[in-house]
RNA sequence: GGAGAGGUGGCCGAGUGGCCGAAGGCAACCGCCUGCUAAGCGGUUGUCCUGGGAGACUGGGACCGUGGGUUCGAAUCCCACCCUCUCCGCCA
């Protein structure tokens, strides 16, 4: 959420910034409103402060046992009345006021390149050669499935399309994905591992900005509604929701293992073969929160980390800036890793690092005492996937299969193996 | 799911209609005192909104789990909901 005063008092400023994100949000219809609100606003506290000195004055006669003048008990009974019809007109303009403002996208930082969209984006730059194959590459889904590593029919018949099921050393080799990125970034990076819940109230979807606008590519439960997280970074911005934080204790740093649940309504027709694009994927995640000052600097840090997991499994990828036109709708600046595959001869999205400065904090009223005696100011909030889990073993299969259909496994990932090297057809059943 | 208790400031805790943004204690900070430390003494310390001021500040309003209601006036009375704790039941 942006900052209602801000907007107020520097409208064209907002406005030229939200240009370059696309088409411009009402915010003439967001300005009208707050003009009419803060004139109610200030009629209903001078109506407020009239009644109270009156109500004073009510209360001293009674301690003094004097009776007060039934004329003027009367005239306060009509106050009163005035009081509750602004009340509710005030209630019913600051509702509007909210409904419209949770609309509005993020201010692009400054740095960010402008443009209208991915095609704009800018390549920082590439990490890693990709491998020359003496045999035409096949996709993960063929290798996977030669292997038995995954089942995406079966995954159909009981959930329908798009449903990731991994078996036998698939599944393990997705486990020992996880556990080296949580060890990674917990022992060397220096983030506090979490496990949090995966079903979450409309509160806390709205302080990461996934509602209002975005309700459609959530799964929704009745009865209690609650929503099923579509990124660990939701329950990892909530958790110091409401609070304020010491200035000392700034940065922390979290990461969670998580499944994440996304409709990807309107999707269709997009990677719908194989593993790329599922509406349950194994992610981790990892969550800063900074204050204002030291975000950029921390998003550097945080794309590093993310890299190192692509770095150590030694895979080829490329650093992207996202442009104004392509940025999220709560993000200031992200930066997009891209992961060689082979198969399509491309390179793929696997993480999106993002600096959201105080749009979430804001909505989520996370704040921080710079100093002992400061008054609190909002956090800045970013995220980064470290990596999607699913992605990355698809980004295995294909850049270390060999010729006679098995994997070789990344050197550090076989502690987490029981020292296997490769997935041949000889051992796929999962005996190790 | 059943029965009971309770939600007040950073923490503990008093407060049953006006003198309450809220006693008292703890904690933190500042100062004094004391060879050092501890103790002691004095002072300061909530959040949000909205106006004035370049600013230190300052006027007004709101906030005692949340939302309604009663009343001239609600932390206090009424209603609904949420959460926490204890016991029982069920259960991975």
């Amino acid at each position: 959420m942006l900052d209602k005063k801000f907007i107020r008092e520097n409208p064209e400023l907002v406005r030229e910034t939200l240009r370059k994100r696309g088409p411009e949000p009402d915010l003439d219809a967001f300005l009208g409103l707050e003009t009419r609100r803060l004139n109610v606003l200030r009629e209903l506290e001078n109506l407020r402060a009239r009644q109270n000195q009156a109500s004073e004055e009510i209360g001293r006669l009674k301690r003094e046992g004097q009776k007060p003048d039934p004329g003027i008990t009367a005239g306060l009974r009509a106050a009163s009345e005035q009081i509750k019809s602004h009340q509710s007109s005030l209630a019913e303009l600051e509702k509007e006021s909210d409904r419209l403002i949770l609309t509005f996208p993020n201010l692009p930082h400054a740095s960010v390149p402008v443009g209208r969209d991915a095609r704009d984006n800018i390549e920082v730059k590439k990490v890693g050669e990709p491998r020359k194959f003496s045999f035409p590459p096949r996709p993960h889904w063929e290798v996977g499935e030669n292997l038995g590593l995954i089942d995406l029919e079966r995954a159909a018949r009981m959930s329908g399309a798009s449903f990731p099921l991994f078996t036998g050393l698939g599944a393990r080799l997705e486990r020992a994905l996880i556990q080296f990125m949580l060890d990674l970034h917990t022992g060397e990076h220096g983030y506090r591992e979490i496990s949090p819940p995966l079903l979450v109230n409309a509160e806390a979807m709205t302080g990461t900005g996934q509602l209002p606008k975005f309700a459609q590519e959530l799964y929704r439960v009745e009865d209690p509604e609650l929503y099923l997280i579509p990124t660990a970074e939701v329950p990892l911005i909530n958790l110091h929701r409401d609070e304020i934080l010491k200035g000392e204790d700034l940065p922390i740093s979290l990461t969670a293992y998580t499944p994440c649940f996304r409709r990807e309504a309107g999707a269709h027709g997009r990677d719908t073969r194989g593993l790329i694009r599922q509406h349950q994927f194994d992610k981790v995640e990892l969550v800063k929160l900074t204050a204002p000052e030291s975000s950029s600097a921390e998003l550097e840090n945080l794309l590093r980390h993310a890299e190192e997991v692509l770095r150590r499994l030694g895979l080829p990828y490329r650093v992207i800036s996202l442009c104004t036109g392509d940025l999220g709708f709560a993000s200031a600046q992200t930066y997009d890793l891209e992961v060689w595959l082979p198969s399509e001869g491309e390179y793929r999205e696997i993480s999106s690092c993002s600096n959201c400065e105080s749009f979430q904090a804001r909505r989520s009223n996370i704040r921080f005492r710079p100093a002992e005696t400061a008054k609190p100011e909002y956090v800045h909030t970013l995220n980064g996937s470290g990596l999607a889990v699913g992605r990355t073993l698809v980004a295995v299969l294909e850049n270390f299969q060999e010729e006679d259909g098995s994997v070789t496994i990344p050197e550090v990932l076989r502690k987490y193996l029981d020292g296997l090297e490769k997935i041949t057809q000889e051992n796929r059943s999962g005996k190790l």
